[in-house]
DNA sequence: GTCTATAAATAGATAGAC
DNA sequence: GTCTATCTATTTATAGAC
């Protein structure tokens, strides 16, 4: 009984009771150690703190866990093959078949930052283990990555090959493009959360590096300065000096 | 005598003799230091690694330091303070005076790209400790990071004043390229060491990133595909696919 | 399924000899 | 300046009771 009591405390249990099903608590004791090696890193991250953070003894996260390893292996296949990473093609699918190099782009790149917006710690446990060397997120990053080099720069060759794209090398195009996003995504979640330097709502950070990257690589000048929806960004936010 | 034979196999130690001066063993067990906090970060690094790779004892890595935070904080100023971190304003103070924007643009690339090629250790550094949350890291971040944006900032503004540049908030063209420069450095130091996706000299990168930026920003249309120095990449590069 | 208790290994740090 | 030896705390992992 009062076992219970001490345990209640601790855990943002998803569910009331205290002694839960096996795959519940399974997949509990994940939860809580994604935000711990997300914040803390493999190494970082002990045992202990995460039986802790889930109301539990240590001897039950082995129980569902051969070792650690094992833990932050699930961890990260979880978040790549689960929901959570959505297929890019399929999101710009439409506008890829239209042509649209507007709606492509921008809506890549406010997808990437919405979903990079709605799960800070899949940035944050990707940097740890590419960090660490991890092989899991090299595997990540060979299946994810590459993808998007290769359909994005199919399109852009397709659309070279239409001659609304100047002649340069696509990747680099891709490469310049997904920095904007991902740079501009790890300054929200990692360096600068206060938006200190630069505060942006997503569709506006994807419309303006949109703009950005296509003013440099179209063939044909558009109007500048001249569209009725250019504002110069959120800028009526808050925290701006 | 038995010593010193066992222990001079171990480092890759910069002065031929075993004994040397206190500076000078300082420094030595310092850039060691560096290499393993860069790899395995603060918490992967033990004290007995850095000992093993500086070559002696662990007792001694405490005489110089004394703790591992201590070091920890000494690699960091160090790296930060040291002539490492040049200043960037000065790279393109020429270019600045003559508003020559590509100069200007594609010279700080060009810088930021050199150092971190030179120093790939330095960013692993500071991502591991911005992942840690170190507050050195954090130090670094407001002290450079915060005046690239000011003084780039400024001289867009001053460009937007002369009706070189459109309007847009300065904040997201810096973001923009920062976010290109950075990101390449990453995949290269970091998630594609091999260069498979993308394979690109310094000088050429920061020549593409630049004409994208301006290409997007300016309000005047350059002559694209037509300067004759205008090659896709170093496509020519063995390993492209 | 969950706990307490504990083993076994490793970490950071110190003492004292040379 | 450098080492060996050692201490203490922490960490991973297991055993066995309930």
């Amino acid at each position: 009984m009062t076992k219970e009591i001490t345990a209640l405390g601790q855990h943002p249990a998803p569910a009331s009771g205290v002694r839960m099903a096996g795959a519940e608590r399974r997949l509990q004791i994940l939860r809580v150690a994604v935000s711990l090696f997300a914040h803390e890193g493999f190494r970082g991250t002990t045992t202990k703190k995460i039986a802790e953070a889930a109301g539990v003894s240590e001897a039950m996260v082995f129980r569902h866990y051969a070792n650690k390893e094992e833990l932050y292996t699930a961890i990260l296949d979880h978040k790549a093959c689960s929901g959570d990473a959505i297929d890019p093609e399929l999101m710009v699918a439409d506008a890829l078949k239209r042509k649209d190099d507007r709606a492509v782009f921008e809506g890549l790149a406010f997808g990437a930052l919405e979903h990079h917006e709605s799960d800070p710690e899949f940035q944050r446990l990707l940097l740890h283990s590419a960090l660490e060397g991890h092989e899991l997120a090299q595997m990540f990053f060979e299946k994810f990555v590459r993808r998007v080099y290769e359909f994005l720069g199919a399109y852009i060759r397709e659309r070279q090959r239409d001659g609304a794209i100047i002649k340069i090398d696509p990747a680099i195009v891709v490469r310049a493009f997904i920095g904007m996003i991902i740079h501009h995504s790890l300054n929200n979640n990692l360096w600068d959360p206060q938006r200190r330097l630069l505060s942006l709502s997503n569709e506006s950070a994807a419309k303006h590096f949109t703009d950005i990257l296509l003013g440099g690589i179209s063939t044909k000048r558009e109007l500048k300065d001249s569209r009725k929806d250019r504002r110069p960004g959120a800028n009526s936010s808050p925290v701006k000096r």
